[in-house]
DNA sequence: TTTAATTTTTAGACAAAACTAAAAATATAA
DNA sequence: TTATATTTTTAGTTTTGTCTAAAAATTAAA
C-alpha cells in the first residue's frame, strides 16, 4: 500500500463516522486538498484492492479489510503522538504534522514495541482513543462542555477540534487534559459560558464549549 | 527534497569515502538496485539543485551543501538505530530496514529531541559514528581484527560489514560491541585466526577478521 | 416536472522516477 | 594504435498520482 492510498483510507475512515451513508467524493477531496477527479481515480484503485465498496455517484464505504487498515494507520499516528509528547517534550499543538509522516512507517514490530514502551496508552494527547493491535478501540463516556449543567464540576478529557489555533488558545487559558472545570453560568442569548479553572473565572464562547470534551 | 533524492545523496556520500576521485554511475546503480540510465537522470537533477558536481562521464562529487544534507540523513538513520536498540529492544541485525524509512522523516525538532532523549550518543549499534547537529563526526581510532598482533587483547568496537548474515554470525559466536577478544594464533596460509572470547577458544576466517573493528 | 445548479466522472495531459534499447564516450587489450 | 569491451548517456516508454476541461449524473429549485 502506498502512502497516498493510506492517506485516502484514513480520511474515508474519519469521514464515515460523520456520514454513515457513504462518503462523498468532494468531502474526501476537501480533506486531502486535492481535486474530485483525483479522488475518483483513487477510489477505483482502492475498490480494485477491495479496501472500499465504491459505486459511481453513490459515495464510498470501507470494507472490513479497509477499516482494519485505516485503524492501523490511526493507531500508528496516535502512538507516535504519545511518544512525541511523553518522551520528546513536544506540546499537543506540535505533534500532528510529524505524526502524519511517522504513521506511514511500515513495521509491525516497531509499532508494537513502541506501544509497549509507552505502556499501552489508551488515549492520545488530544484524548482520542488508540486502537490496539487487533483494531479494538477503548471507549470513554464523554460529553461536550456545552452540554454540562450549571453548577457541575467536570474534567477535560479531550478536544474535538485539534487545530493548532484551538490548541494554542487552550494553552493560553491553561486548559489541558485533566484540568477541572466548574460551570458557573450559561448565557442563553449567545451560548457563552462562564467557567472556573484553578480558581480563575473565565468566559468562553459556545464555539469553545462545543469543541471541548469533559467527563 | 524527495526521498529518492535523499537516497542518492546518501549512497554518493558513502561511496565517495571509497572512491575519492569521483563516484561512478554504475556504483550508484549497484547500491540502489537501479539502472545506470536512471542514475544519470537523477545526477542531472541533483546537479541542477547544486547538491553535486557532475560532469558527463567523469563521475560525481558532493558539493558542501550536498555533503551536509547527506550527513543529516546519516545522522537520522543512526540515531533511529540507537533508539530501536536501546529503547525498543531491537537487535543490531533488525534495525537497518526500519531506519531506512525513519531517516526520511522531516523534522529538525524531532531529530534533535531524539538525540537529547538518547543522551547524545556518539556511535550507532554497529559502531558507526553519528554526526552531530552541525554535521561534525566523532572519531575513534580503530583497527581491523586482522591487523592485531598475536598475544594482544582488544575490544570489539564496530563492524565493517553490516549485513544481516554477518551480524547474525556474530550473535551466534556471542560477539557484540564491547566484547574482549584475545588473539591466540594466526595461520599465515589462509589467514584464519584463533581467538579467545569469554574463555572460549574460536577459529575465525580472514573474512570475519577483516570485517570486525577493534580497539 | 422541467430547468438550473451541483456533484461526480471521463478523457486527455503532465511530472517524477523508473525502465529498455540504442548511441556515444571512455577504458582496455591486442 | 587500432580494435574491442565496458561504461555512460540519450531517446523514447511506463507507472503513479496528480491536474484541467468537458461530459454525464444527481440533486435542488422554480
Amino acid at each position: 500500500m502506498t502512502i497516498s492510498e493510506e492517506n485516502y483510507l484514513k480520511v474515508i475512515y474519519h469521514l464515515s463516522n460523520l456520514s454513515p451513508k457513504g462518503v462523498n467524493t468532494n468531502a474526501i477531496a476537501g480533506m486531502l486538498d486535492t481535486k474530485a477527479s483525483s479522488v475518483t481515480d483513487m477510489l477505483k484503485k482502492l475498490s480494485d484492492k477491495e479496501l472500499v465498496n465504491y459505486q459511481k455517484y453513490q459515495g464510498v464505504f470501507l470494507t472490513d479489510k479497509g477499516k482494519l487498515s485505516a485503524k492501523m494507520i490511526v493507531r500508528n499516528h496516535r502512538l507516535w503522538e504519545v511518544f512525541l509528547v511523553e518522551k520528546l517534550g513536544f506540546s499537543w499543538d506540535e505533534v500532528h504534522e510529524v505524526a502524519e509522516e511517522l504513521e506511514h512507517i511500515r513495521s509491525e514490530k516497531l509499532i508494537n514495541q513502541l506501544d509497549k514502551f509507552l505502556n499501552f496508552p489508551n488515549f492520545d494527547p488530544h484524548g482520542d482513543p488508540i486502537p490496539n493491535a487487533n483494531g479494538e478501540m477503548p471507549t470513554l463516556a464523554k460529553q461536550l462542555l456545552a452540554e454540562i449543567e450549571v453548577g457541575k464540576i467536570t474534567t477535560c478529557v479531550g478536544v474535538k477540534d485539534t487545530s493548532v489555533d484551538f490548541l494554542q488558545y487552550l494553552n493560553k487559558q491553561q486548559i489541558s487534559l485533566g484540568t477541572n472545570i466548574k460551570v458557573l453560568e450559561k448565557e442563553p442569548f449567545d451560548g457563552t459560558i462562564k467557567i472556573e479553572i484553578n480558581k480563575t473565572v473565565l468566559v468562553i464562547s459556545d464555539k469553545i464549549a462545543n469543541n471541548l470534551y469533559v467527563k
